[in-house]
RNA sequence: GCACUCGUAGCUCAAUUGGAUAGAGCGUCUGACUACGGAUCAGAAGGUUAGGGGUUCGACUCCCUUCGAGUGCACCA
């Protein structure tokens, strides 16, 4: 649409004899109850008209239709000019584009971007939070992938720390040499279950101490498990052989039940780091920091950022004793990865509780000078709450992903059984539907809402198959799919179409924006952005195939047209889903 | 207390980044060619965009303020 907004720098400068900047113009679509496809706005030209919005819009509308071949007729109501452009100008940009086999394929932009996302703890098994996390990472790496840019998935795994100690001692005591095998768990479940018993052994022990007469802050640090549980990691941290060995086994266990939840998901990591290798870095950043003067030292050693002049507080950077926090690490990786990577841009998915820290993490950077720091980007999202309220591992109140999973496929099965569609499926095949089509309707629920939002998940209200759903848009395809093979349909040359109905018309105009809509969605890093443009798409797919029919079209040529169409449609609903990480199916 | 985020139909979400009469789905109600696949389509009802003020040709969107929800403000990670 790029000629009509030159067009129109054109006009306002014959017209009006102003030079106006191409950003000024804004074109967007008409809305549905008027005639055309594109309206530019008129009333931010008034100024140089010196006339009313209306006839500015019918000056500038006059002129276009004029200079253009492609603008058949135009309107104007109030400050709005309505455009209609040609159906041979649609016609066109389907044979030339859609249908060409790089149509929303972006050239590399040379550029490269790093996604981390997932980052689990070891300790316990991924929860419907982590769900909404690595469901968003996926699909914002599958987006800058197919807007030009080389992506490099990364999963930071938090697998050392006191959390990590807990569930070890836990294992220890209680475990009586219970090992996944033995007990026919996942093992990050498994391991999971000690973490639980740690807290809830770590309560007794607390409570006991409180009817000793302790404080409640006493009676957390005295407890002897907790104390347990530091000595723990004091060894680890001194590479004692016994408690390494039982933390490598016991990583094990998860790092398995990790990877068959990440393959459930469908979701795949090109790099690794673990927090076991990388807490000690950072430390030479700090003496770098010192010399630039972007830090300072207090009396007792410690190393701080005065960060007030940017209206954040002061914060420690590293500890007294020369130890680090949490943000020396965070330092310390980001230099690793740019150092390994050189990449233009990092995103960090992480949930919108840390996003002070990241805040303060990208101003150090910025301030050291660092490269790759005007690229950092911290997509934050809301936390996936209950009616109940706030998830808790520790408590034992969340919605397991393993679980949930296996209820989307259960519901996927029961729903298709339910319409009887299956028939001619291998068993194999049903398996595969279920899971596709259940999926579909979790992944769609989750990534249709802005990232930013919080999310209320009720487990007792089963996730929807109908409506604004995935299923419905899978549906759409499948169905598309069906119509196509009845026709025995191939792509063959250009169809000497020349008018189209309205809803054929709508159909082209949505498809022509594709790859508009992939870039915005890549800047924005929002899936949301794709998965409400698949419904919008698939919807109006769905009126077309009511209004008119295909396989018994008026003549030869409409039918051809019409599976050109469909073939296109289907196309592009594949590949929309594909970015948000949905498989469509042939049939369901 | 300070900072950040959010508040749109009964419910779950949109709104082309300041543009037209705020749109969809679920739910409710009414319809659809003896199904090119009905997980579909057409229609009805449902709104003081949390309240108030301001900025301007125009505000769900920007500014101020009140209310409500959430999160963060550790020599924890």
């Amino acid at each position: 649409m790029d000629f009509i907004i030159e067009a129109a720098v054109k006009a306002i400068k014959q017209l009006y004899q102003t030079d106006v900047a191409p950003a000024t113009i804004s074109l967007q679509e008409t809305r549905k109850e008027f005639e055309g496809q594109v309206t530019i706005v008129t009333f931010p030209f008034t100024k140089f008209s010196r006339k009313g919005p209306e006839q500015t819009g019918t000056e500038i509308g006059e002129y276009l239709k004029n200079e253009l071949k492609e603008i058949a007729a135009f309107n104007v109501i109030k400050g709005f000019l309505n455009i209609s452009i040609t159906d041979e100008y649609w016609i066109g940009q389907l044979y030339n584009h859609i249908l060409a086999e790089d149509f929303a394929v972006a050239k590399p932009n040379g550029q490269k971007v790093m996604v981390e996302y997932s980052s689990p703890n070891t300790n316990k098994p991924l929860h419907l939070g982590h769900i909404r996390n690595n469901l968003l990472g996926y699909s914002v790496a599958q987006i800058l992938g197919a807007a030009g840019y080389e992506v490099v998935k990364a999963n930071l795994v938090n697998d050392r720390g006191i959390h990590i100690c807990k569930s070890m001692l836990a294992w220890q005591k209680f475990g009586n040499g219970e090992t996944p095998e033995s007990s026919g768990l996942k093992g990050d479940h498994l391991v999971g279950k000690y973490y639980v018993l740690f807290d809830k052994a770590y309560k007794t022990q607390i409570d006991e101490l409180k009817a000793e007469g302790q404080s409640e802050e006493e009676a957390k640090k005295n407890a002897p498990f907790i104390k347990e549980a530091q000595q723990m990691l004091q060894k680890w941290e001194a590479g004692d052989a016994e408690v390494i060995k039982l933390w490598k086994t016991m990583n094990e266990w998860v790092y398995a039940g990790f990877a068959e939840t990440y393959k459930q998901l469908g979701v795949s990591f090109d790099k690794y780091y673990y927090e076991s290798n990388t807490y000690l870095l950072g430390k030479d950043i700090i003496e770098e920091g010192l010399q630039k003067g972007v830090f300072f030292k207090k009396e007792d050693g410690s190393v701080w950022i005065d960060l007030t002049a940017d209206g954040l507080d002061e914060k420690l950077v590293l500890r007294s004793d020369g130890t680090s926090v949490y943000i020396t690490q965070d330092l310390g990786t980001a230099q690793l990865k740019y150092n390994e990577f050189h990449m233009d841009k990092s995103i960090y998915v992480v949930g919108n509780e840390q996003d002070y820290h990241f805040k303060v993490l990208f101003l150090i950077l910025r301030k050291l000078g660092k490269a790759g720091a005007d690229g950092l980007f911290h997509l934050s999202y809301g936390m996936v709450d209950l009616p109940s309220g706030k998830m808790k591992s520790r408590e034992g109140t969340v919605v397991d992903a393993d679980d949930l999973m296996a209820e989307m496929n259960a519901t996927a099965k029961a729903q298709t059984e339910a319409m009887g569609k299956v028939d001619g499926f291998t068993e194999a095949d049903k398996l595969q539907l279920y899971h596709t089509i259940g999926m579909g309707a979790l992944k769609y629920f989750l990534l249709k809402v802005d990232p930013k939002k919080r999310l209320l998940f009720d487990p007792n209200e089963s996730v929807d198959f109908q409506g604004h759903t995935g299923p419905f848009i899978q549906y759409t395809h499948a169905r598309i799919k069906s119509v196509l093979s009845k026709a025995g349909y191939q792509l063959n040359n250009k169809i000497e179409v020349t008018e189209l109905a309205s809803v054929e018309r709508d159909l082209i105009v949505l498809l022509t924006q594709f790859p508009d809509i992939i870039g915005t969605a890549a800047n924005e890093y929002s899936p949301a952005v794709i998965a409400n443009y698949a419904y919008e798409l698939a919807k109006t797919y769905n009126k077309f195939y009511h209004e008119k029919s295909i396989l018994q079209a008026e003549d030869e040529i409409s039918k051809q047209f019409r599976l050109q169409l469909s073939a296109s449609s289907a196309k592009v609903i594949s590949k929309a889903m594909n970015l948000l990480g949905i498989d469509v199916p042939e049939r369901m």
